[in-house]
RNA sequence: GCGCCCGUAGCUCAGUCGGACAGAGCAGGGGACUUCUAAUCCUCAGGUCGCAGGUUCGAUUCCUGCCGGGCGCACCA
């Protein structure tokens, strides 16, 4: 927490107590006009009905009973009833110094005491190319997790692979009929990658694999295939920026026994029923619509079973498990979270993130996808035009709880219709400058040394305010799971940027002023070297959680 | 039919725990580079926050209903 706004909440309630008001959470905000100091409060008009006073009023007396406070120049009584908090120069001169000292740790905090927190995301079956929708989820997924690394969470980032059962088994088939040059059945996966797949398993198994009759080689077939598969995803996301520190197969819980575990815990738990030779989970008793199936009437698991051993496996890892959905998964928030109760866990330490499904445009055209020819948009190609920084930037920019329209077109567009640029032209631009100061053989001094309370152009005053927001956002925003947040606060403080350097200069001489003039103009170039470089800092900052890159060139 | 999500400027979208005049980018009109990167800045125009009620000192935000759109409701995987 920032020290500043903990020693004004602190103060508040002080403040309260001592004029025998109801204690209350000062929930210090940041007013959205600058006119409106650093910092604000609505305290006294919600404790105004209870001490039954007009909330000026009490705002009034609030504002009298604060006295002076350290880092504060005014304490200002507002509109119906607010509070507000200017802060003084060397609040702000403060603010710079920290964000130099504490440098890549600037925005971080230890909020989350460590927890170790699993987020599950992509798990998309590899049984073809990632689709560019799927790229939603590996760009916010790996965000969040970036977000709560930086909150203070210890975090494992993982990727579950369906490397057993009827699809897989499937896709064997699929690729027995492609390497044989057959015609694909109705259920088959098709599509260039089934061919090629099917090469490659040739070239790098020879005949032996592919030989037999389709129906016997299928799982090993499908097994192989899934094996190569699963390898060219992690290179298609690490291609996007994204690593995952566990990939586990659905097949390893079967064979370690994990899932007959599982089993035996539910039974033991009491929650299975036998019904009609099939063994069900009452999950309708932990909220979900119905009763689930977990192992079927001919003896065979169900892949809800599978979800069950592996949920039990990763509750024992790790403190809390989210799973980022797609929206046509929803369904399974209900059956997950009871599956833990059934499981004797508590059903809180399962978090389910939806995210709503993306739909591709080219020029504002539907792209229709064929699934019969396996026609599909891939990630990797988008990849080739546009590189990851903007397509990840793009993905994190929109609230998860929306449509995404993703037109191809716009994002393939190397042009300022993609913010990412806007942000990383901010950070390029002060990279520049400072290779200026080097050229022009520029002595910023030390940051100790500088007058940074020189700082006050409205301009100045701008980029501090908007400095001094990284610590908030990033915490507001991993609470929220909102990636937008801070790719809204990445803009804004670009654009803030932008302006003061259109008002500002930093580099200032003039050879023909009196020494003293010079002085003056020193001092001033010192103090805004050290406030852009901050700003640098802070830009590095929000980009690197976002994990998109910081350019010092464009 | 039931459940989840969405509806904000021409377009794509922000809007935090209910708070101060509802914001940004793009598109459109008009301006600014002999000086640290013009991938920038300034300015104008653009809104019944889907509709109707309710709660509140205060509602884009919370509640109810309706309209419109997306997704889901398997002994499928």
């Amino acid at each position: 927490m920032d020290p500043t706004v903990a020693q004004l909440a602190a103060a508040v309630r002080a403040a309260l107590g001592r004029l025998g008001l109801p204690d209350g959470d000062p929930a210090l905000e940041r007013p959205k006009d600058p006119d409106h100091g650093e910092w604000a409060t609505t305290i006294a008009l919600r404790v105004a009905r209870a001490a039954g006073r007009p909330p000026r009023e009490v705002a009034a007396d609030l504002a009298a009973a604060l006295g002076d406070l350290p880092e504060v120049a005014a304490v200002e009584v507002a509109g119906p009833g607010f509070v507000n908090f200017r802060l003084s120069a060397a609040a702000r001169a403060a603010l710079v110094r920290r964000v130099l000292a504490e440098g890549e740790a600037y925005g971080r905090s230890a909020l989350g005491a460590g927890r170790h927190v699993n987020v599950e995301f992509v798990s998309a079956n590899p049984t073809g190319p990632l689709h560019l929708g799927s790229g939603r989820w590996a760009a916010t997924g790996d965000a969040i997790a970036a977000l709560l690394d930086a909150t203070g969470h210890r975090v494992t980032r993982e990727y579950y692979v369906n490397d057993v059962g009827e699809q897989v088994r499937r896709f064997g088939a699929s690729l027995v009929r492609a390497d044989r040059g057959e015609p694909p059945a109705e259920d088959d996966y098709r599509g260039p990658h089934v061919a090629a797949l099917a090469a490659d398993l040739r070239a790098a198994h020879g005949g032996a694999l592919l030989t037999g009759d389709v129906d016997a080689i299928a799982d090993a077939v499908g097994a192989a295939g899934v094996d190569a598969m699963r390898s060219r995803i992690e290179a298609t996301l690490a291609g996007l920026g994204v690593v995952f520190d566990v990939w586990t197969r659905e097949g390893s819980l079967h064979a370690s026994g994990g899932l007959e575990r599982a089993l035996t815990r539910l039974r033991d738990g009491g929650h299975t029923e036998e019904r009609d030779g099939a063994l069900f989970l009452r999950t309708s008793a932990f909220g979900d619509d119905k009763d689930r199936v977990l192992v079927r009437s001919d003896g065979r698991p169900t892949y809800f079973a599978s979800d069950c051993a592996y949920l039990a496996d990763k509750l024992g890892r790790a403190d809390r498990c989210i799973y980022l959905l797609g929206a046509d998964h929803h369904g399974y928030v209900a059956r997950l979270r009871a599956a833990a109760a059934c499981l004797g866990e508590d059903p809180d330490r399962v978090e389910i993130v939806i995210g709503q499904l993306v739909n591709l445009l080219r020029d504002g055209q539907p792209v229709k996808l064929s699934k019969r020819s396996g026609d599909i948009v891939t990630i990797d190609e988008v990849l080739e035009e546009v590189g990851p920084d903007v397509l990840r930037y793009h993905f994190l920019r929109q609230n998860l709880d929306t449509t995404m329209d993703l037109d191809l077109a716009v994002v393939t567009a190397r042009s300022m219709e993609n913010p990412v640029y806007y942000v990383q032209y901010a950070h390029a631009r002060v990279a520049s400058l400072a290779r200026q100061a080097v050229e022009r053989g520029f002595d910023p001094g030390d940051p100790a040394d500088a007058d940074l309370e020189l700082l006050d152009h409205p301009a100045e005053l701008a980029l501090l305010r908007a400095l001094s927001g990284l610590p908030h956002v990033v915490a507001d925003a991993a609470e929220a799971r909102a990636t937008q947040r801070l790719t809204r606060y990445a803009e804004d403080l670009a654009g803030t940027f932008h302006r003061f350097y259109a008002e500002c200069r930093v580099l200032v001489d003039d050879p023909d002023a009196d020494e003293a003039a010079r002085a003056a103009l020193l001092a001033c170039s010192r103090a805004r070297y050290w406030l852009v470089t901050a700003a640098r800092q802070v830009l590095a900052n929000a980009l690197g959680i976002l994990r998109v890159g910081a350019p010092d060139r464009m």
